[in-house]
DNA sequence: ATGACACACGTTATAGCATAACGCAATTGA
DNA sequence: TCAATTGCGTTATGCTATAACGTGTGTCAT
């Protein structure tokens, strides 16, 4: 009775659990941390922190949800679906970059193939293998900046 | 007697505690947490965490010291002093990469003009101004990878 | 000198983020 | 049917970071 339900649509098939917490995060208009989710989500039976991070650990190995290392704190994937640098896992999207006000907490997701370029080069000389790249950039956007 | 103590040298004079905590990170040949720190430091008298802290939030400051994001850890800066993008504070440089190995722990930290210049454009696309950009690349080093 | 101020420090307590370890239930596939 | 896998719920624990309080010490203007 826990396993994913089968949807007609497209993308992994979502257990409960992770249907609750993807739809808070795509709500949200700012990144939630994990204990922001589960207090979100106590009307619907959560209870505890592992049932959020259960969900957020799968929604990430699908690329549907992003973590935002500087702020601990998670976003659901903004990408118009289909992207470039499609890489195989999940939803297909290669290196992202995130910039996020530190004043209203709007976070704008974007990629940029010239600087996913450059740091695969940096890799490749120094015969480093990446695995996962974060890029963040703190600060104020357009609509807050002075 | 607690005031930081005048060097012949350059860069800002350190307090005793400053000082001992950015020994034991340039000791170390991979990224510390706060509390790791503390441990290496209790025969110096160290008993919280918040001493810890405190002199990290200066050496932060003063660009002596980087925090590794996506490892709540820190490392000393390894940067030859004097760099390109000179940015007004502290030791002077602009936006630097971590490529941090997830085997052996090592942490290369670089710094990339076009990567920087890409991503300030978006920014001035965007109308965002960036405070503070975070680069690192997780995976494995050179004499790590198989 | 004396007071105001800034700053480093030490301590205790608390807040916020994340995982370990257990056992149960349902699904899958041999 | 049996074993393997996956999701779930619960309790306890560990790691990361800061709040709030008070102390001591230099600096500098009065
Ligand atoms: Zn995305
Ligand atoms: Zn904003
Ligand atoms: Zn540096
Ligand atoms: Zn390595």
């Amino acid at each position: 009775m826990n396993a994913p339900v089968s949807t007609p649509t497209s993308a992994p098939a979502l257990t409960k659990n992770q249907s609750l917490v993807f739809d808070v995060l795509t709500r949200s208009d700012a990144p939630m941390s994990a204990y922001t989710i589960l207090d979100r989500l106590r009307d619907h039976g959560f209870r505890a922190p592992l049932q959020v991070y259960r969900a957020l650990d799968k929604l990430l190995e699908f690329g549907m949800v992003h973590r935002l290392e500087s702020l601990n704190a998670f976003v659901a994937c903004a990408h118009p679906e289909s992207e470039c640098c499609g890489q195989g896992h999940g939803h297909g999207h290669g290196t992202v970059a995130f910039a996020i006000c530190e004043s209203c907490g709007h976070v704008s997701e974007f990629h940029d193939h010239e600087v996913d370029h450059r740091l695969g080069d940096w890799a490749k000389a120094k015969n480093f293998k990446p695995a996962k790249t974060t890029i963040e950039i703190r600060g104020l956007c357009g609509a807050c900046g002075a």
